[in-house]
DNA sequence: CGATCAAAGGTCAAAGAAAGTCAAAGTCAA
DNA sequence: TTGACTTTGACTTTCTTTGACCTTTGATCG
């Protein structure tokens, strides 16, 4: 395994305990054997926010790296979501959404599929413009209620 | 037998285990006595989505190639479904497609709610009789097809 | 105080390590 | 002899590792 995996499996661990931990990048470094920009390099590639981590640090004496995994509530997100949404959808607009969604890792790769096309507008041909948007908007509510 | 297939072969025979390998690129081509680039070659011409396999890869240090066998009978299962679909499906019908989908281990459970709702009546509530069947028949076949 | 210093962590670009692509050349059977 | 399949290698892209240099912060000394 690749130098970057271990670091990043490491802190996993350490993560594992209660959601976060704290490291000093040249002690960790020392420890993972390897040069401290390499901290730097995995913990921008594999703890992004986008994959759910928050990473806040100091310089300085006394300076530290802090790594959290961050839960926001899944129910809540999407129940946010179904509100904003009116009495009708464009398809657009519902791309976006699928998009934030997943974005926010609150959809996983193939819900977002399944999403995408049960509110495409290829399902929606056979109806007028403005019934569409009405039926899209019923869909996806539904697809998000579906989740919980 | 020609150099691609016994690397073929090779990969089969290392898949027997668990319907999993992973290897490293150059090393594999090492040992099989080719050029790299030849192990692409048989992955793209016998280890296809079609032909059933799923081939995943990162490069850089650390880089590797998996290779893993799928469930082929789903696919040929799904378009059997697809196809039997007409323009039009009522609600009871589409249910009992997801049931037996389901219970033939086709759709995990997660998905199967996903379907059940993005097709039910519920969403279609703004529509008369006989365009909701059209509809739903569309939204069905989509949902199937974005399965693969 | 304010300047200075040392101890952190941050940035960036170059070098290294895989894997991917593509087109030319080779092989072989119909 | 032609067309499909193979084999090869040069070149590209992506991810990783490293090290030199930069910035921030807290402590200390005039």
């Amino acid at each position: 395994m690749s130098l970057s995996n271990s670091i990043a499996q490491m802190i996993l661990q350490m993560l594992d305990q209660d959601g976060a931990t704290e490291i000093q990048r040249n002690e960790f470094a020392q420890l993972m054997g390897c040069v401290p920009s390499q901290i730097n390099y995995v913990l921008s590639s594999r703890f992004t926010p986008e994959q759910g981590y928050i990473v806040e640090s100091r310089r300085g004496g006394g300076g530290y790296i802090r790594i959290r995994r961050v839960n926001l509530d899944r129910g809540v997100m999407l129940m946010h979501v179904i509100n904003s949404i009116g009495d009708a959808l464009d398809e657009q607009t519902c791309r976006a959404h699928v998009t934030n969604l997943t974005y926010g890792r609150f959809l996983d790769e193939k819900t977002a599929k399944l999403m995408l096309a049960a509110t495409s507008d290829i399902c929606l041909r056979a109806l007028p413009q403005e019934q569409r948007d009405t039926v899209r908007a019923s869909i996806f509510k539904q697809l998000l209620l579906a989740l919980n």
